[in-house]
DNA sequence: ACATACTGTAAGCTATAAGCTAACAATGAG
DNA sequence: CTCATTGTTAGCTTATAGCTTACAGTATGT
């Protein structure tokens, strides 16, 4: 079958449901002389007859009443199909699929995840934790939240809020809390994140122009940011923790930050998505929310 | 709602299907560029994102989901319309309208009718006899038969046959069966057919010169032909009526024929739709029946 | 019976949209 | 890393949707 022109078909239903011409046109908000030659090549698409002309009066054939038939479900399908779009677009609806790593997802997303799902019942929310980066398209993930520093980009992103990273070490280790320079933890036991680039390599910071490189000493590595706080909990040594992970450890005593005056590189988190001509509603009222829930956040810290 | 185009709808579904904007170009015979541009300009219309398309691979968003089960309906809805209109071109069927005057429809076009009825099953033929000049229009009537002579036009007419008009007189009229020249008729008892528009004026010829006009002494009119045949045969004078009327007549010898070698003027028999682009199967078929049938009667004739 | 207003179509034109070619950036396969 | 393939962009041509004007035919109103 060689695709005829549906608009045509649009054309044809309106006058036979005016009954008219004029009317049809009217509705259409075109001319009369474009509907009239619009269905005759319709007709000459179909090599049928559609409608019979008197001056007066326009009455479909039998062909015509058939194919008015389906033109009247054709058109209310069509019509459904875009009222079902502005309305999903109106208001955040179906599967909201967030990617997020484990630590701060666990710690930071789903509690706000949670507050989405119930400030919108029609928007089902589905957090993927994961530490690999997922492929947006493939996981058909909506939104894919990433700490740190970003690289790629046919991505589109925004920052949502930032992090600071602690050096902290457990409060019964106190060769670190007595450590008065960057240079002094060289020597001291250190649990590495080996999902970093560099994990042994921190730049410290201090006021404008105090730079300083230390490069740690490798023990024990490991390449989940969760296992390094339990392990550095359990008095391992040193770690470089993000202060999301260490806040309530910290609170409690039972982590100690080493070298406060000393800052370490600070990193973003980011709300990432595919580059799609119009956000989805759901991403949109999501990625507000969390920029609105997290600044408050980090206003408290 | 302002009517989108729906003919994009078609090009995004093909990219759906095929899941890709290549594969679909080929497939619908244009070049990716215009798949491209076409579904780019449906997304701005619908203000909503279908496709997230990566270099490598084209998904649809949940939007394009949802609307693509729509496009599948739509496109299977419009395939349908136009297979069962070229099925409906292809073989005759539906109902066919027929009108016909009341003489000529019972003995003629009646049995031709029901033969095309027995020989199209999917076909339903609906027989109007009258001999009002029906509105085809308004009564939808496929076919007018008309007897005579055409007068308007803005109608297609086929002529199918033709009918020679015959004077007779029940055979004991013994005084009509002894004229001899036209001029004898005028003092003769006439019955006139007042459907005609000059019931009592004929042109009566003779090989290809002799021609003479008589008018009939006025005494009983009827305005129907079976009326006027009837009181034809009940003894009450002469009358003209068309041969297909009164052949059994005459092969009975109830009538005889009067001045047999002088000729009376000849109409025409035609077969009248309403101007149609393109004509209906089963109005094209019955019309060919019609000349076949009705050569064929006359050569016997 | 006659003028009139309105019907759908035809003809000729304009402007817009559909379509093509060519070139490009991105990406995955080998 | 190279190369083929993807979808998009840009620039252009062509087709066609659409408008204006004009016309023939027909109901309708007077």
């Amino acid at each position: 079958m060689e695709a005829i022109n549906l608009n045509r078909l649009a054309y044809f239903a309106a006058v036979v449901d005016t009954g008219s011409f004029t009317k049809a046109a009217d509705r259409l908000g075109i001319t009369k002389t474009v509907v009239s030659q619009q269905v005759a090549r319709l007709e000459v698409e179909l090599e049928t007859s559609l409608l019979i002309r008197t001056t007066r009066r326009v009455e479909p054939t039998e062909a015509g009443r058939m194919l008015y038939a389906r033109c009247v479900m054709i058109l209310r399908e069509a019509e459904d199909a875009v009222d079902e779009l502005s309305e999903a677009r109106a208001e955040p609806m179906g599967v909201l699929r967030i990617a997020a790593p484990h630590d701060y997802g666990a710690s930071m997303i789903a509690p706000l995840a949670a507050g989405f799902a119930r400030r919108f019942p029609a928007c089902t929310v589905d957090l993927v934790l994961s530490d690999a980066r997922a492929d947006l398209v493939a996981d058909h993930i909506d939104v894919s939240i990433r700490v740190g520093w970003l690289d790629d980009s046919t991505l589109q992103a925004r920052r949502i809020g930032s992090f600071r990273q602690r050096l902290v070490a457990p409060a019964n280790q106190f060769g670190a809390i007595a450590a008065r320079e960057p240079e002094d933890l060289a020597a001291l036991p250190f649990i590495a994140n080996g999902a970093l680039r560099e994990p042994l390599l921190w730049h410290f910071a201090r006021g404008d122009f105090d730079r300083r490189v230390v490069r740690m000493r490798q023990g024990l590595s490991i390449n989940t940011t969760p296992a390094v706080l339990a392990a550095t909990l359990a008095g391992g040594g040193l770690s470089v923790l993000p202060d999301f992970q260490v806040a309530d450890h910290l609170g409690s005593g039972r982590l100690v930050e080493v070298l406060p005056e000393w800052t370490l590189p600070s990193g973003g988190i980011h709300a990432v998505y595919p580059a799609a001509r119009f956000r989805p509603p759901k991403v949109t009222a999501f990625v507000a929310m969390l920029v609105e829930e997290i600044r408050r956040s980090e206003g408290k810290r």
